[in-house]
RNA sequence: GUCCUCGUAGCUCAGCCGGAUAGAGCACCAGAUUCCUAAUCUGGGGGCCGUGGGUUCGAAUCCCGCCGAGGACACCA
């Protein structure tokens, strides 16, 4: 039993066509919709059966139309339906009808919404994935939002979901990580090597010089003492210490990534890690598996067109045969000092997702990896033999300003702004919600000042606000519970607004599907926010006496007998003055 | 040069994988509110949906060209 009376009388049309029409095959009313009309003035909801029926049927839509509203007008739910336009059908469902979904909905509870859409179906969502290099910063904020979001909306939606980071900790940047750390360990051991000195004895210098890693150096000497370095702090081979100093280092940025992750209310299910996976063999595996299917070879690529690059020069390299799969160039796998390139590491985490058995698999990445969707797409095709989809979201950069100035992010001046620092001055609920309050994928301001605001412009206030005003009314019902509520007389809800709050509610299952299907977490912020309007506007006066539309705004063309009551008013007193 | 993401009201953005007269918030103007929080509500003005074609009963939506913005373009992640 579907929560979706839209789904339900979609059916419901659909069978109706399907007597008018027994000859026609199962095909033809797969585009049957139902869904809210845009003007309310039209009804409660609008199909386009006849529309989509009437070329396979060969016979005008009007007709069919008018046939369809006459069947569909005898429905217990319906109240009236009507052929408008050039073949719709414009349902107006019983208020009672609707009233009863009130019960149902305080059954459902937050269940309500559930969808059986992604029924059977594993999907990975792997997001975050910031280089183990330091703490989080808003830049990853946004992407960790998105991802967190829409892997709980795929959930709802009925998928099996899981949640990952995969942790970038092969690279070189890793490498450079542990030279900066190795470095605060020789500080705790009281070095008398100048930062500079050190910096120089390193190749491509100390890049990472945030005193986060200070605590780092602090905790290898707690657990090394002097063993990693040569007597009076001074440094050994990196032979001695390498390995170790990278892997506590990592562990450490990781443990406090997790917990900059928990206080955004992010607890992800698994962390991969890339040097784990290459240690394994998955990346010869993965090659393995490419060569077999003849996807890979040994040539020369073209030097890159618009950009100069200096130090180009032709050479052979081991490539991928992604242009068989849509991509612009095949794609190196194997640096020239024989390592895996990111490319192929990456190849290798997704051979590693496809062996876990995943039917679909999402990434959040950021807009800046948009060129690296293609290679990767080609990638899962050519590993799972086109049977598992990828998914990829791009989360456009987040400009943060406060006082009305951008805030620039430079660790040197000191203006970094931490994730952490973003949620003890804003506070988590704030920073989720407003950055599902645009499409992922539009650039967006990240107003520091406003999104404390408790004022109109600030749709994180106007959203918590309704809902403490929800609490308010039931406070002052004597705080009734859900069964009470489903007990209550239904006739009493008779006000045009709250009848439209009844709508507005019927449109949630359908959302969480539309949502969930698009991959649009944003559209439940919108959800939220038209539903607000709609709440906040039932008890004012103006509601008894006006219809109003799905927005919470009336109509433009006021409908129904009589005057809007500010207008009786006005003419009473007008006359009372005179 | 190629590819990606975009272009909708003065501003910030929705527009439900083709539907009826394109919407909201903010801003502006004009009003309401003895009543669950005035932390609210209503009305109004304001748009060739970047542009030119195409697909069809029907296009903001799909396809192609052009203009404009941002991003990415061998051994960086």
């Amino acid at each position: 039993m579907t929560q979706d009376i839209f789904a339900a009388l979609r059916a419901r049309a659909v069978e109706a066509m399907r007597n008018l029409l027994p000859d026609l095959p199962e095909e033809a009313f797969a585009r049957v919709q139902m869904e809210p009309p845009r003007d309310l003035t039209h009804g409660d909801m609008a199909t386009n059966a006849a529309l989509v029926v009437a070329k396979p049927a060969r016979q005008p839509p009007p007709k069919l139309a008018a046939a369809l509203a006459e069947r569909l007008a005898a429905l217990p739910e319906v109240e009236s339906a009507a052929p408008a336009g050039p073949g719709f059908v414009n349902l107006r469902l019983r208020e009672g009808f609707l009233r009863a979904q009130v019960p149902a909905i305080l059954a459902a509870g937050e269940g309500y919404g559930d969808s059986t859409l992604g029924a059977g179906r594993r999907v990975d969502v792997e997001y975050v994935s910031a280089n183990p290099t330091g703490p989080m910063h808003v830049g990853h904020c946004r992407g960790a939002v998105v991802g967190d979001a829409l892997a709980n909306l795929l959930g709802k939606a009925g998928w099996d979901v899981t949640k990952e980071y995969y942790i970038n900790d092969a690279g070189a940047q890793v490498l450079a990580l542990a030279h900066a750390a190795y470095w605060r360990y020789l500080q705790a051991l009281g070095t008398k090597l100048t930062e500079e000195e050190y910096a120089q004895s390193i190749q491509g210098g100390l890049q990472y010089r945030g005193d986060y890693l200070v605590p780092v150096g602090e905790a290898l000497r707690a657990r090394y003492g002097e063993s990693l370095a040569e007597p009076g702090g001074m440094p050994a081979g990196p032979s001695h210490w390498l390995d170790t100093v990278r892997d506590v280092t990592v562990e450490l940025m990781m443990q406090a990534i997790r917990e900059d992750l928990a206080a955004l209310g992010v607890r992800q299910d698994v962390f991969v890690s890339e040097r784990a996976l290459v240690a394994a063999g998955k990346l010869e595996e993965a090659e393995a598996l490419l060569a077999a299917r003849g996807l890979i070879y040994h040539g020369v690529l073209e030097p890159p067109k618009g950009k100069t690059l200096d130090d180009w020069e032709p050479r052979e390299q081991e490539l991928f045969r992604a242009t068989q799969f849509g991509d612009e160039v095949d794609r190196p796998l194997r640096k020239s000092d024989g390592s895996g390139t990111y490319f192929a590491n990456d190849i290798a985490n997704h051979l590693h997702k496809i062996e876990r058995g995943f039917s679909e698999l999402v990434h959040v990445w950021g807009a800046d990896h948009g060129g690296y969707v293609k290679r990767m797409q080609a990638a899962v095709a050519a590993l799972s033999d086109g049977k598992v989809s990828l998914d990829v979201v791009l989360a456009q950069i987040v400009h943060v300003v406060k006082d009305g100035q951008p805030v620039r992010m430079s660790k040197r001046a000191g203006t970094y702004v931490t994730l952490r620092d973003l949620i003890d001055e804003v506070g988590r609920d704030a920073v989720r919600f407003t950055m599902l309050t645009r499409k992922s994928d539009a650039q967006m301001e990240f107003d520091l000042d406003k999104v404390v605001e408790q004022s109109r412009e600030n749709p994180v206030f106007y959203v918590q606000y309704a809902h403490a005003r929800c609490r308010s009314v039931l406070r002052g019902a004597g705080d009734p519970t859900a069964a009470d509520l489903a007990a209550a007389p239904l006739e009493s809800l008779a006000d045009p607004a709250e009848l439209a709050l009844i709508r507005r509610l019927t449109a949630w299952p359908r959302t969480v599907e539309a949502a969930a299907t698009a991959r649009e977490p944003h559209r439940i912020a919108f959800f939220s926010m038209t539903w607000r309007a709609t709440f906040m506007y039932c008890g004012t006066r103006a509601a008894r006496t006006r219809p109003c539309d799905s927005f919470g705004g009336m109509n433009r063309k006021p409908q129904g007998p009589g005057w809007p009551w500010w207008l009786r008013r006005r003419r009473s007193s007008a006359r009372a003055s005179r």
